[in-house]
DNA sequence: CAGGATCCAGGGAGATACTG
DNA sequence: CAGTATCTCCCTGGATCCTG
């Protein structure tokens, strides 16, 4: 069985993570777990770089999985608005967790692809 | 200022999410979460199907960002060991949680792609 | 043992244009 | 408004071979 500090030969965190993480899937689920429902446009404005074309696609994943649930009404303009499903929201503290970390790194003046302070006068000495 | 609730709009999420998730990148921070220090073979077996490139590609990149602390010994053979760093550790807290709701969903039966139980005969029912 | 160097193929991201 | 349909391009993962 697994037990606690099994490591990942066989273990469940694979596909999981295919699922939820990944370039933007996160932030969605990050901002419809802080906020629903949305709609499609809203979380077009929560991420200005963000493509139609690849909202579109991982939400459609996302429904797929089960993970977030889709609203439409049928009426025009159409009107169509996202929320996690009960599953997804068992993400929520794993966001939260990783949103506190985002936080707490930034403050101590984390920089992508450079580390933290430390690490970069580290660097410098060389 | 972030307030709590803030949305993506400028949220510091978008480069701490590229720097912890990615493939395999998650699931070599598990494992070194899990148990560590790790040696390169290690990690390797931990993830058969890993290729040794991307392996490093991965531990490099988190050194890089000052996740992951990247020891050696200059002995033949050589031996070199990874553990997360300090900052890494903040991530303890979310790489749990992820795990915990890898073992609930997959009890749940869910499957990728095709979402839970429910979505399935939701489906299937159409 | 722990990698560095190359080469290659596939897929996902992005831009653009169109539609119910 | 909320998509869909293509097309292209680049990046990433994987395989293979070589080295301190």
């Amino acid at each position: 069985m697994a037990t606690v500090g099994s490591s990942c030969l066989g273990c469940p965190m694979d596909p999981v993570l295919k699922a939820v993480t990944g370039r933007w899937t996160t932030t969605i689920l990050w901002n419809l777990s802080t906020e629903s429902p949305l709609r499609f446009g809203e979380l077009m404005g929560l991420m200005p770089a963000i493509s139609a074309k690849v909202l579109t696609d991982r939400l459609r994943m996302l429904e797929q999985n089960g993970i977030v649930l889709r609203t439409q009404k049928s009426t025009i303009p159409p009107e169509v608005s996202y929320e996690l499903t009960t599953h997804g929201q068992d993400l929520h503290q794993a966001l939260r967790s990783l949103h506190e970390v985002a936080l707490k790194w930034n403050a101590e003046g984390w920089v992508p692809g450079q580390g933290f302070p430390e690490d970069q006068v580290a660097r410098a000495a060389e």
